[in-house]
DNA sequence: CTGAAAGCGCTTACAG
DNA sequence: CTGAAAGCGCTTACAG
């Protein structure tokens, strides 16, 4: 089925059969039903190439994201290189941005400029969620659709967020965490000192979710910053004086650290640990039994899928059917790591 | 940069330009040379709306599943379906075939139906994988590629292999299991009592990892026929009789019978249960605590990237970079299980 | 071996 | 409000 023929059935031009497809204001009523009529009865599709080619358009999509935990970022670019490669043969163009961690001012500065240089479109990874709203706002009225990625700003006027629920998150480690420790025992909190939402939500749910477990009890919640300082002679310290302790939670990116602590304070297998995200460091101690599991949010995705509804949405105007798009909580142990480590390369196949 | 543009720089007609491209034969060495250079020179990327739209081919691809368990085959429908929707526009027709699981014939009937009914390409999910061999091998010689499904047949002239590593599948079940078990008492397995290889390799994977925890034993290996029958009253019994029993693995589709003889036999949070698959009964007694883990094998992509995988080679000519293609193992416990049970509403989004 | 030309299915100024 | 026509970038018979 095609235009002409919808056309010669209906005695009326191609072009009339387009600007009703397209919904065309100039459309006497009656043509306008007669066609819709007509493309239903035939099941019409559009030839997406042939739409395609003659609406060539050419899109510039800005990722930015920020510099820690580098193994992170990593493979959220794997996902955004994988959709421009798909997309680069359409037309399509993606840079990718990564600012300083400890300078959560150069996100808001870039966002100021990509405008000018002439992006259609805007992912960002927020690192201080507050400090961007209002440019958010700015660049979303301005007709450049902003998709916000790994940690939400629902505030913020936005086409779409990607990534995970948080509290789901924290109530997933516990669960993992509490079954590993038998469902009794006494756990150690790792979290940060300084307020970001998105940690203090994962221990939120964490506590929700303890509070079905009651022969757990929290001996203590220690607090670091966000480059994870001390960690190490804390974590060591505690399970030497403790020795009630069974499980760890570590709720921000301090696996690595506490890992080794619990290697060096000789507790493998005696305290079980759960914290996030996948590193070939993070693997090395899952594989030592120093680190139970760890919870991934489907990094490659959140790249990925952040370019693709933007692009979607400035080639065909499609809205996210959702305005959050939950990534799902990966659970891995030491003998499913491998599968989710290699993700980038597995991918790879199909967007050549 | 288009075809005509490296043709008007060149002072040659874009017709030799695109024969160069493609590879036809008839280009003088000197000529293809040069066109290789400037293409190379400008970044040359064809533009494949205007490649589809002018080499237009409708293919028809057909996916052959069987009927149980038919939660799980339903997911990969899902899969199929959301390829199918994505390739529509571009000319593509998908069939699925669904043929009883107690009648493996059915398969090879139909394997030697389909090229007759006009199909380019063919995925199946072998039934009984021996039967298979030679159709398949037919097949693939009369230039109709076939990807197989969920469990591989080595031996088979195939495109490539989509699904999980069966190994892998058994050990990280007995990780989990020992995990929630602390490390040491009796496990139950249950399996097949025909020789089903893939399940064959889970348990084989299974035993392979417990020989790392020493104080877990096997206490018993309760077999059973495909459709799970006496599951039920064999759990029970022997968790009334054997009350050492605190891991069962359940290496085959039986999870929902074993659950509610858990429940029956008191011993929800006593006994760790692990096995495959998700629906939303296992997802039931996943949250009363009957059921600690399942793994999963990403059915949707199963059938989402069987189709692809097809679908570019006879668009392209483009290979799998490898002949196996390994699905994720997934770990899922009751805290993340809704993510995996509704990922077929969350892919949608996409292939719309 | 190569050029000129037709045509894939669609959209959109341009006339009227 | 609608038709006739141009053109998106590419491939491929058809001539030569």
């Amino acid at each position: 089925m095609t235009t002409s023929e919808i056309a010669k059935k209906l005695g009326i031009s191609r072009g009339t059969v387009s600007r009703v497809i397209n919904n065309h204001p100039n459309v006497k009523e009656e043509t306008r039903k007669k066609v819709l009529e007509a493309l239903k009865a035939s099941n019409y599709i559009p030839n997406e190439a042939a739409r395609a080619l003659v609406m060539k358009r050419n899109f510039k999509i800005a990722v930015v994201v920020f510099s820690e935990p580098k193994f992170f970022w990593k493979q959220v670019e794997f996902g955004v290189n994988s959709a421009h490669n798909e997309l680069k043969p359409h037309g399509v163009k993606v840079e990718y941005f990564v600012t300083d961690i400890l300078k959560p001012d150069e996100q808001l500065e870039l966002l100021r400029d990509l405008p000018n240089q002439g992006f259609d479109a805007i992912a960002i990874a927020p690192n201080n969620p507050l400090l961007l709203v209002e440019q958010i706002d700015a660049i979303s009225t301005s007709n450049i659709p902003v998709v916000i990625i790994n940690v939400d700003i629902p505030t913020a006027n936005r086409l779409c967020y990607v990534g995970c629920n948080y509290i789901h998150s924290g109530a997933l480690a516990c669960e993992i965490l509490a079954k590993c420790m038998n469902y009794n025992g006494h756990v150690l909190i790792l979290t940060l000192q300084d307020q970001v939402i998105a940690i203090e939500q994962r221990v939120t749910g964490f506590r929700q979710e303890l509070s079905n477990y009651r022969n757990i009890y929290i001996d203590q919640v220690s607090r670091f910053n966000r480059l994870a300082e001390g960690v190490y002679d804390e974590v060591y310290s505690i399970l030497n004086k403790n020795h009630e302790i069974n499980g760890i939670y570590v709720s921000f990116g301090a696996l690595e650290q506490t890992a080794q602590a619990v290697i060096d304070a000789n507790m493998v297998n005696k305290v079980s640990v759960v914290g996030y995200d996948l590193s070939e460091t993070i693997y090395d101690y899952m594989k030592k039994g120093a680190i139970t599991a760890t919870i991934c949010h489907e990094p490659f995705n959140q790249g990925y899928f952040a370019v693709k509804i933007l692009h979607n949405y400035l080639r065909s105007g499609i809205m996210p059917s959702s305005s959050i798009m939950y990534t799902k909580l990966e659970a891995i142990f030491s003998r499913n790591a491998s599968y989710y480590l290699n993700e980038q390369k597995h991918l790879e196949l199909f967007h050549l």
